[in-house]
DNA sequence: CGGCAGTCATGCCCTTTGGCTATGACCTCC
DNA sequence: GGAGGTCATAGCCAAAGGGCATGACTGCCG
């Protein structure tokens, strides 16, 4: 039954509220009057809501509709996320700017990154390909990508690296967890002791945890199941699987709706840098250099503290060393 | 020539990696296998990108397919909040729960509270009324719904309340914008003297705001522009017309990804409860209940420092009484 | 070695969807 | 009272998308 609806009408519903008539809409999405008409009629069938507030002079969006509207508007969000992102994959051959990144970035950082690049360079190709933080240096070396992101703890050995962004790994856990009860910051050993749902091996936010770990005098994390991408962590903490530790920009929407809840860890510090490196031989021009402009002015550090994780503030001061 | 995917292949393909057959995901969704085989197909002409790898035994994603299958994750993520919101819109007449909402909340928070509530009550009807801060306590006692949730800054009279989590206006602009590269929090002065992109009169954001810079000691905001609802205020800025004011909810997840960056204020307080309210003679009872549980358990105040303003930690002290 | 249980692709048929054009009803302003 | 705007409806048609039947290939196991 459900019959999922579809993009193009979301935006057409959008549009409608924007434009405030029906047949302007239509023609901003290059569709006839009675197409839209007809579309946004089948909507509201399935929706089983009444949207738009019909007059002989212009449509409104009823109070419903508005709020219809809203919800669209994050899906169609994420669409032109999923769009950029598929488009930078596609011209990976013959791109003027090669971008290798890691998961992590590549899921919550790069496409919103190439889209406002692309906003003011339009014709520019960029190539994305997505890999682990691992192989962007030999991508480099080989020439293979212009410019990479790594989110592993140190700088690779002979590139040029700025930092962009800043990052944290958070411990989560779902909302009816015993440790969303706790009044006092997890300690370290009691995160090793526990199970945990964890990126696997080589991947940059494995490689932070368990440097981190070692750091803090601590031992390996004890795997309750490795998974092969954020989102996939994402899931099986949601579905009540266990408690992961995973980056915040994985997780930010969930921890801002509740769907999952971050724990406070002391003695440990999961802070960790996003770099853009490239090869050191190099001076980064043109569409490298405009990519490289378009991530610092995003990744200012005016966004780095959002998340400080709880009541208990997360430990600036480094770890004892034991 | 865009023609945006669709959300049923999405999910298709996110099946795909799930359980790693293509007719085992066609099983899932009610499909034939050649029907899925079909549909997965026109997706990868249509993003042209191969998406899984077909060997006789199986199927996996490629990497461009993890990549891809993440950022359709997000989209159908938004979709499912569209949905359970568009459900509780509907129900809203005959429902064993009704609620009413804020624009903010219904447009944040509703959908993934009710969503889950309906993940351990899957019987249990819930309609939601989506309207202003204002009209809230109306529909309460008059019996209209049951549960009401606002956002503006004192608890309405004659009411009970609870606080259910914790939200923060943020003064927010678009990357490339002047005030990205202060280096000092802005004074109140400063921002009531610029033009601003603001929610209307009796919302509750803009409530919060006015009453804010009330006891600031400052006057009225200049308003450049006044919409409706938080995402066209979020679209205004992000189009750069200009700096706004609005919730850390809404906008949680362009900071995360630099869209938006927030500027640091110093010298007021904008930081609001978000309360569920209810008519005070009754106790609160089955399904009400549970959704405030829900609501609690979610809202934990862990969740709330998030979105510490910048390098300029935000105030925590009250402001000077002038 | 020869079934059997899996996988996926293809070809054919049919229903549904969604676009267009043409038309009509209604409002408002000149 | 026409002109220019809104929207809805009807009829037509192409394309999309579903199901069934079938075929090709792999791997396992008797």
């Amino acid at each position: 039954m459900s019959q999922l609806p579809d993009p193009e009408s979301l935006r057409l519903l959008v549009l409608v509220g924007d434009v405030g008539s029906l047949s302007g809409a239509a023609a901003q999405l290059g569709l006839t009057q009675p197409s839209a008409s007809k579309r946004l009629s089948v909507l509201e069938r399935r929706l089983g809501l009444v949207l738009v507030d019909r007059t002989r002079r212009g449509s409104q969006l009823t109070d419903a509709g508005r709020a219809v509207a809203g919800w669209a508007q994050r899906v169609l969000q994420e669409m032109e996320g999923l769009l950029t992102g598929t488009e930078a994959l596609r011209t990976k051959r013959d791109a003027e700017l090669r971008v290798a990144a890691s998961m992590t970035v590549a899921e919550c950082l790069a496409p919103g990154w190439i889209g406002e690049l692309r906003r003011t360079r339009p014709e520019l190709y960029v190539g994305l390909q997505v890999t682990n933080s691992e192989q962007v240096p030999a991508l480099l070396r080989s020439g293979a990508v212009d410019l990479g992101f790594v989110e592993s703890p140190r700088a690779p050995a002979g590139l040029s690296a700025r930092q962009v962004a800043r990052d944290r790994l958070l411990v989560v856990v779902a909302p009816g967890h015993p440790w969303t009860r706790r009044r006092r910051p997890l300690s370290v050993a009691e995160l090793v002791a526990a199970p945990l749902v964890l990126r696997e091996r080589g991947s940059g936010t494995r490689e932070t945890l368990d440097q981190a770990l070692r750091k803090a005098g601590a031992g390996e994390p004890l795997p309750l199941l490795e998974l092969g991408s954020a989102t996939a962590v994402r899931n099986a903490v949601i579905a009540g699987t266990g408690p992961a530790v995973i980056s915040e920009l994985a997780v930010g929407a969930d921890l801002a709706d509740g769907r999952l809840v971050s724990v406070a860890v002391e003695g440990i510090d999961l802070r960790r840098d996003l770099r853009a490196v490239w090869a050191s031989g190099r001076v980064l021009v043109g569409p490298a250099a405009e990519l490289l402009a378009v991530t610092r002015r995003r990744g200012k550090r005016d966004r780095v503290p959002r998340a400080a994780t709880g009541p208990h503030p997360a430990p600036p001061q480094p770890p004892p060393s034991p």
